[in-house]
RNA sequence: GUGGAUGUAGCUCAGGGGUAGAGCGCCUGACUGUGGAUCAGGAGGUCGUGGGUUCAAAUCCCAUCAUCCACCCCA
């Protein structure tokens, strides 16, 4: 008796089959291009590292999602990776020669223990690029940018980006002067405003135990409306005091006027007060995009983290950088059915059909000419009818059928069909290649 | 990590202590040169997994795993 081992993938991780596949390289491709429209070069990085490098980087949370992946014997301690920005510091310490600033762009997956739920995988991809070694807002005002072309190139309409910076963040603790130990309860409070909020904040703050006249001070801050350039000046009346937050607040106003300059459309920005981000790294101005509908989380994150190299080499560089997560941005475009017709559910553009045994050597030649031509061609294995050769055309969705019965080849021609409007034409054997390729591009146009 | 819901055919789901159903899909034929229709036949399920209660469990109980939802956190 055979026993099986029952077919399954660790909880979180799925299999990812060709007709998402598909979609994925879609999607991939276009941040890729935008990515090396901007000048950023590609970089990988192994999917494991030593646990040394990635332990103290993210916070005591985020650090118990970390997959220790060590093998049996093993003597090094090594762990999967859990972003791609604590790798990069890591290759900016070892290979001080790379000119600077440098940019790099990374496309890979990286690991961590969540419990997963919709668009929260535990193994999912990142899309990151940073930029090193350059201090200039301008580099920050490129990370927006790079959101803003990324999402509506990819059809999004409806999106925020929320601009806030670290710097702005630690000037309203001082401000509410309230002790270190009880900071952290008090940003993740305010970082809720959107999903509970000002009542909610109010409630939670009280459940802190921070004192009534610091909550009104607080809110007070919060209520703060208006575009980017409204709410900086608000928080300069109420915050100049503090020259943390001046400084976080005069680098936003810098970053906003490159936004400007750069043509990045005012309704898809914010300056948010309320959004703080939980990586410990950052240091000056993060940013974050959510779409409203279907509520999902963040689709893209980053921000400043101009200390952070510094744990590696005693010579430190500035960087900054942002991040997509394709899977969510993926999971919003199938929601809302936003991939273009072209993107279809299959690579093949061509189903040779094979009409019997003594046919099948000029279908093959044919099929060459086909893949000669540029078109992506399958031939079917099985001679024989040709009903089931189009079911499976259709199953599959390869747009054109190319039939080669006796009839067509006396004279020298052969039948291309149509799949999707079923119409027949029947082609010189010389002229299918561009017959095909021309239909295919006004399909395209459509 | 905490709390909750769900888990029956490829898919969507119904049923409910006496060893399984529908719709859609799939396969075959009517249709020996053409895929979305019709008709006729057919295949396919250890009722998530493991234990317990019972003469009997898919149905009740427990555990476990997976998915989803909220919290936490985040891409």
């Amino acid at each position: 008796m055979a026993t099986f081992i029952k077919p399954r993938v660790p909880r979180g991780m799925r299999d990812i089959l060709p007709e998402q596949m598909i979609r994925r390289q879609y999607v991939i491709n276009v941040i890729r291009d935008v990515f090396e429209e901007f000048g950023f070069e590609p970089l990988q990085t192994p999917a494991l590292e030593l646990s040394e490098v990635l332990t103290g980087k993210y916070g005591p949370d985020a650090e118990k999602l970390i997959y220790q992946a060590g093998h049996t014997g093993g003597k090094e301690d090594i762990s999967m990776r859990y972003d791609l920005s604590v790798p990069l510091c890591r290759v900016i310490a070892m290979y001080p020669q790379l000119p600077k600033p440098f940019k790099r762009y990374q496309i890979d997956p990286v690991w961590r223990a969540e419990r997963p739920q919709k668009g929260r995988y535990r193994q999912f991809f990142q899309c990151d690029a940073d930029t090193v070694g350059s201090d200039s807002m301008l580099a920050d005002a490129e990370n927006v940018n790079l959101i803003y072309q990324v999402l509506s190139r990819l059809g999004f309409k409806q999106f925020e980006i929320n601009i806030n910076d670290r710097k702005l963040i630690t000037g309203i603790g001082q401000f509410a002067g309230v002790p270190t130990e009880q900071l952290g309860g008090l940003y993740r409070s305010i970082d809720k405003l959107d999903k509970i909020g000002l009542d909610g904040v109010t409630a939670e703050l009280r459940e802190n135990e921070i004192p009534e006249d610091v909550i009104e001070k607080l809110l007070a801050l919060l209520q703060v409306e208006g575009d980017a350039l409204t709410v900086l000046n608000e928080m300069k009346q109420q915050l100049g005091d503090f020259e943390t937050a001046s400084e976080g607040i005069a680098d936003l106003e810098e970053l906003i006027g490159y936004l400007t300059t750069l043509g990045v459309p005012e309704e898809c920005y914010r300056v948010n007060v309320a959004m703080v981000r939980g990586l410990e790294y950052y240091t000056g101005p993060i940013y974050e995009t959510v779409v409203e509908e279907p509520k999902i989380g963040s689709i893209t994150g980053g921000g400043r983290y101009d200390e952070l190299i510094g744990s590696f080499s005693k010579q430190s560089f500035p960087a900054t950088g942002t991040s997509f997560g394709i899977e969510r941005i993926i999971d919003v475009m199938e929601e809302f059915n936003m991939f273009p017709t072209t993107v279809g559910k299959t690579v093949t553009q061509v189903l040779m059909t094979v009409f019997d045994d003594d046919l099948m050597e000029e279908s093959l030649k044919l099929a060459t000419t086909l893949r000669q031509g540029g078109l992506r061609t399958e031939v079917y294995f099985r001679p024989g009818k040709i009903s089931t050769q189009m079911k499976y055309a259709d199953a599959k969705g390869i747009p054109y059928a190319v039939i080669l019965g006796s009839d067509e080849l006396a004279s020298g021609t052969a039948a291309v069909r149509d799949l999707a409007t079923r119409e027949q034409e029947n082609v010189p054997l010389d002229k299918i290649v561009d017959h095909i390729n021309q239909r295919l591009d006004n399909d395209e146009i459509k």
